[in-house]
DNA sequence: TTGCTCCTCACGTCACGTGAGGTGGC
DNA sequence: TTGCTCCTCACGTCACGTGAGGTGGC
């Protein structure tokens, strides 16, 4: 036996508000059982108690309700359970997220860590296998991951092509917007012939596609050559600011900075420190030398 | 040595977008070195790096801009500390509460606990110290805490004045609109007299003030006497939302619901389990009875 | 019948993001 | 000189909160 109770009411059994509950009838997320039609008094079925416990909980953790709704929306019980686990396991890389940025903040207000080295070099233009697209800030870890992961099924094929550590370019856009494109690459061990066609001028942001792989999104492509100011980054992702900061402001202070996308390496882990979040990086900033090689 | 920078270049050095370094200037976060007066130009310095990424941390905290700015125009260091162990904390139960919405969501998709038993009852008029203000919902743990420890004072001065377990009143705005009356008391071990001044009639919202203390905002009242129907709720107060589901869908589906204030008893926990979140809370709905007395 | 609850706009909040349309700097 | 960077509005986003002004239900 279900019992009809005003919008008021059903606030309080919910604890949800009475604005938030017109909202979700607004965007059909949670329909009252009735609607008068002449007064428009909205009015709710005890039997609907438990779909607002649910989601008042999954507003609690901060579920976006279109997303609510599809999960509410799922077909079945698995694809309900996996679009909820997909939502959990998003919010645990979150606290870890918010424990090294505690780390991090804390840190950085006892005064920072040691300035590191910095170094200039020179890098020819370079054969790889590559995978660009248009990025945005904060799916950026994901989605080098599953880039390296096809470049790494591409190189499988091809046994002992692996020809320095995986790398990525980015452009101007994906730092001043947040979203731009990126290139992840794979570098081969083979000499770009300098003859070869698609070659690109130094500086250029773009690598030259020579051919595109059988493998979907997966091209091969030559870097251009570049003069760098570089300097390597040991922790997390999250902390690249730093390393970001002491090379821009040295580039500014001390060198003609250059065009060109920044570069990252990704260097193995120290050996013997197998902790996560003590990955190496190496920052590459382009600029301009003075004296010619 | 300082050099300056555009706002793009800024952006690279310090990961924040060049949207966000517009509006740091605009509401006066993070001002440029210098903005040229003809163009409108912004140049920030080098030295202005290091800020940059303290407020770049404070944002991936989910910091509010305006504290930020209290925090980086805090006097003294000392000052600035407690500001951010303050953050921290409040972080901290964020995580904890995460936590627990977690387990709770799970419980709930798993089809929910035991449904707990309903009983009736009939309270009299109920002398008590009590602290009221109009309170909002995501402040409301903090200020029972606060509450309970002002009336605790004055109990300590009457000894043996306690006539039952912590209570509070909330008003139906606390529920419907987040923000609304609520009432922390603590009962007396005293009756008080039917013909008392500042008697109210039972289903009153409001307690009857029979004197104010000397101790700050704590009174002396009266609560209304009321018929209630009530349940028992075990676990945290997130979980709160089920007691308040079962025992308002029973009260309309089988009674008449009464005007007047939920009452929240907060009984001890149960003996052996210190576990925290094992609070056990008594919840009480104002009824129509149709058996008088 | 009174007043309390409910109704629908319309606008505000917060921290930017997304263009539009235009000028300055190398 | 070209085009790229930077500029300032103006408006959108997300999930409601905050009134204003008005009608219906007990």
């Amino acid at each position: 036996m279900s019992a009809l109770l005003t919008i008021g009411e059903f606030s309080r059994l919910t604890h949800l508000s009475v604005k938030a509950l017109r909202h979700y009838d607004a965007i059909g997320l949670l329909r009252p059982a009735e609607v008068d039609g002449a007064s428009g008094y909205r009015r709710y079925a005890t039997a609907q108690v438990p779909v607002a416990h649910v989601i008042r909980r999954f507003r609690d953790l901060d579920m976006p309700l279109d997303e609510i709704q599809a999960v509410l929306a799922a077909p079945d019980v698995d694809a309900r359970d996996r679009a909820i686990v997909g939502h959990l396991a998003r919010m645990e890389r979150m606290l870890e997220q918010t424990q090294a940025t505690v780390a991090s903040l804390r840190a950085l207000l006892d005064g920072g860590g040691p300035v590191p080295p910095i170094e200039y070099r020179s890098v020819p233009r370079l054969r790889a296998v590559a995978v660009r697209d248009r990025v945005g800030w904060d799916e950026a870890e994901g989605w080098l991951e599953r880039a390296y992961a096809d470049l790494d099924g591409v190189l499988g094929e091809t046994s002992g092509a692996r020809g320095g550590p995986d790398g990525a370019l980015y452009g101007a856009d994906f730092f001043e917007r947040h979203v731009g494109a990126v290139v992840a690459f794979v570098p081969l061990a083979v000499e770009p012939g300098a003859a070869e066609p698609g070659a690109v001028e130094p500086g250029a942001v773009e690598p030259a596609v020579l051919e595109s792989t059988a493998r979907g999104r997966v091209e091969v492509v030559d870097l251009p050559a570049a003069e760098l100011a570089v300097t390597v980054h040991e922790g997390p992702f999250g902390d690249l600011d730093q390393a970001y900061g002491a090379l821009g402001a040295h580039v500014a202070e001390h060198v003609l900075a250059a065009e060109g996308p920044i570069r990252e390496h990704y260097l193995e882990a120290v050996a013997g420190s197998g902790e996560p979040g003590a990955q190496r990086t190496e920052v590459c900033w382009p600029i301009r030398r003075i004296s010619a090689s």
